[in-house]
DNA sequence: AATCGAGTCAAACACGTGTTTGAATCGGGC
DNA sequence: GCCCGATTCAAACACGTGTTTGACTCGATT
């Protein structure tokens, strides 16, 4: 936590050891996984030796630990959830949170390392990151329900709008985490187009706000979906 | 930890050690990622000697290989697409493959092993996988879009059906994959009901054909959406 | 100038890893 | 009955890992 301190005062040109450790360490986690990444490669990359990663952390899991934050700080923390005027229409909000999301949460477009080391935390969640998941992903989750049960305005109940938001959430998550899973199915012009932050907030909103708009009448068409259950029994 | 092996061919009621070692591979890989795993505990699960990955596999490597295309087969492969009697309609026909997707690939409800596993290779892709997921997840891909295709009957351009498609085949990943993550943020009551095969089958559909229908109009209220591009410029 | 303490460093340690080895085992074919 | 190839096994190998050590550097303090 005591960052910037550069012993002699005077220069602090670079940014302390520490703090070099944790983007290192955050870019070969995300890009290696925990396990493969090796503490003398990130140190190499830090250009700190290796006795640094004890010294300020304790050891590999404690360094690994306080990247997660760094990056998920980095990323979500720093900027805080937009805010309106009053009498902004919610579909403008959700448009603002989508792109929020699109663009802080998973980091689309550029190889944004922090993006990659959070999905990983989303595959196998660690304890250690739980509580960063916590604090910042909720509270997005939290003001996506508000306004999708404004725009609804009473047509879906509770559970489907909680759908609709995991829903959304959980694109922009697989967006920016299987960007390369993705790639393989599309043909390389179209993934310019599909997958750049904007067109892909835009595409987000206007499917999220579609599903409201059809969401009454669900009675109507909603039954033969999955009807097949009984006739094809799933084998484990 | 020998037990029924019946090498001769005569009995071999157990399944050889080859077939042992692929599936205890594959629990571990998926639990614990490809370099976490150790060889020996696989070994050790799957009741045979540690030499025997070499001998069957060459090397650990190659026993992960075989063990995602394993669990690829054993998931996905084994069950074709579903076929329908000509004239079925194309929404009955997107349901029963989003039905199929969800139960078949990413093996949601039972902790399947085999979903975990191609779904690190979702956020990593190997090298190795990369074949077996053009196998198996193109030939889904392909059935989807010409089933939005008939379904938007000329209302979507190709880009906007195959994000759709796209969209649909994340979404049933993402549940089966992000399935612990999903589940910090509702409820433990809510996840039996948002979280199980039918009834998420049938929101995924239903919103996919609420955004085939809606897709028509999108110059009116695409327009809004991400207008704020330039006034919040994103900041790496 | 002498002292102090935070920070750095190369070297070494203990350990777990993937892999190999060579002997032992087993059933079937001559 | 005896050998043969296929398979299994415990033991060992070589190596890379995370971590620790203890001497060393160097500005700040007195």
């Amino acid at each position: 936590m005591v960052q910037l301190r550069a012993k002699s005062g005077a220069v602090e040109r670079v940014v302390d050891p520490r703090q070099r450790l944790l983007v290192a360490a955050g870019r070969e986690f995300a890009a290696r996984g925990y396990e493969a990444a090796t503490v003398r490669e990130i140190c190499h990359a830090a250009g700190v030796n290796v006795a640094a990663v004890s010294y300020y952390f304790g050891d590999k899991r404690g360094l690994y630990v306080e990247s997660v934050r760094c990056a998920h700080e980095q990323r979500v923390g720093r900027e805080p959830l937009p805010e309106w005027a009053p009498g902004t229409p919610a579909e403008r909000r959700l448009g603002d949170v989508v792109d929020h999301l699109l663009r802080r949460t998973p980091g689309l477009g550029g190889s944004s390392w922090q993006a990659r080391l959070l999905l990983r935390e989303l595959v196998q969640p660690t304890a250690a990151c739980r509580g960063v998941v916590e604090d910042h992903v909720r509270p997005r989750f939290a003001a996506l329900l508000t306004i999708l049960g404004e725009l609804s305005a009473g047509r879906l109940a509770q559970p489907e709008l909680k759908w609709l938001a995991v829903s959304i959430i959980g694109q922009c998550l697989l967006h920016g985490a299987a960007g390369e899973f993705i790639g393989m199915l599309l043909a390389p012009e179209e993934i310019d187009e599909l997958e750049s932050p904007g067109p892909l907030a835009a595409r987000i909103t206007r499917q999220a706000i579609a599903a409201v708009a059809a969401g009454g009448d669900r009675g109507q068409r909603g039954g033969h979906v999955g009807g097949q259950e009984a006739t094809r029994p799933c084998r484990t």
